[in-house]
DNA sequence: TAGGCCATCTGGTCCT
DNA sequence: AGGACCAGATGGCCTA
């Protein structure tokens, strides 16, 4: 339901009558239909279209018709009062709805502002590659697990004494180190246990795809629980280098 | 061309 | 009443 603002360029006798999208912070994009130049638009019409070229009114005389002929115009001010009041309404519902579409607009902006820091803040592959919103959040949330279980992990090997698999520092240095951290910390001959999981349906498998934008809920299909430890194929656009993993 | 992703609009609901 | 939030619908863009 777009047009080019362009494209309501309207020019009649050599006068502009609808210019939209010229004024409006968007004017490069498309406008939509209900733009509030449309409303300016309306604005007009309903109040008795005083822009009309002279001559080409309603009211303007026919030629070649007598006296009686002659009357004055009939006048906007015809309609019913009841119909201007629901004219009235109506523009009101109409700018009510512009308004609260704006502020859904914005809504949304602020949504993807959140969506792009929070994809900042994630190590990617390459370095550009950009999450869609669904493997932004799953990833988010499996990095937030991932790292948690580094601490854990760190702490547990620390405190039986054994050497492990972990560098907690160099895992807190970088986060894909971190990743890779875990990930060894999960594979089948890692000497520390891991029970812990993003999710409650792989809790019983240590060995998920923990790092890969798929769902750990597993609900899509995607890897979550992986049918076997080495799963790093399963995402479709894994972030994380598969040597890190 | 089908499917995925996205932006936007829209009406409903809840809250202040 | 107005704003925030949500979910469904719709259409555009891109890619395999």
């Amino acid at each position: 339901m777009f047009i080019k603002s362009e494209a309501l360029e309207v020019k009649e006798d050599g006068e502009v009558l609808v210019l939209l999208g010229a004024a409006s912070p968007g004017a490069a994009a498309l406008t939509p239909l209900s733009s509030s130049g449309d409303e300016d638009e309306e604005e007009r019409a309903a109040s008795g279209g005083a822009r009309r070229p002279r001559g080409a009114g309603p009211g303007a005389r026919l030629p070649g018709l007598g006296p009686e002929c002659r009357r004055r115009p009939s006048r906007v001010r015809a309609v019913p009062r009841s119909t201007r009041a629901a004219e009235t309404a109506q523009r009101l519902q109409k700018s009510r709805r512009l308004k609260a579409n704006n502020r859904e607009r914005n809504r949304m902006h602020n949504l993807n502002a959140a969506l792009d820091a929070l994809r900042d803040v994630l190590p990617t592959f390459p370095e550009d590659a950009k999450l869609t919103k669904i493997e932004t959040l799953r990833f988010a949330h499996n990095y937030i697990w991932a790292l948690t279980e580094t601490l854990r992990l760190a702490d547990h090997c620390a405190g039986a004494g054994l050497p492990g698999p972990l560098r907690p520092e160099a895992a807190l240095l970088s986060p894909v180190g971190a990743l890779g951290s875990v990930a060894d910390s999960l594979s089948p001959v890692s000497t520390c246990s891991c029970t812990g999981s993003p999710a409650p349906s792989a809790s019983t498998s240590p060995y998920s795809c923990a790092f890969s934008p798929a769902s750990p809920t597993g609900s899509d299909g995607d890897c979550w629980p992986p049918a076997a430890p080495d799963q790093r194929h399963c995402a479709p656009r894994c972030p994380v280098p598969r040597d890190c993993m």
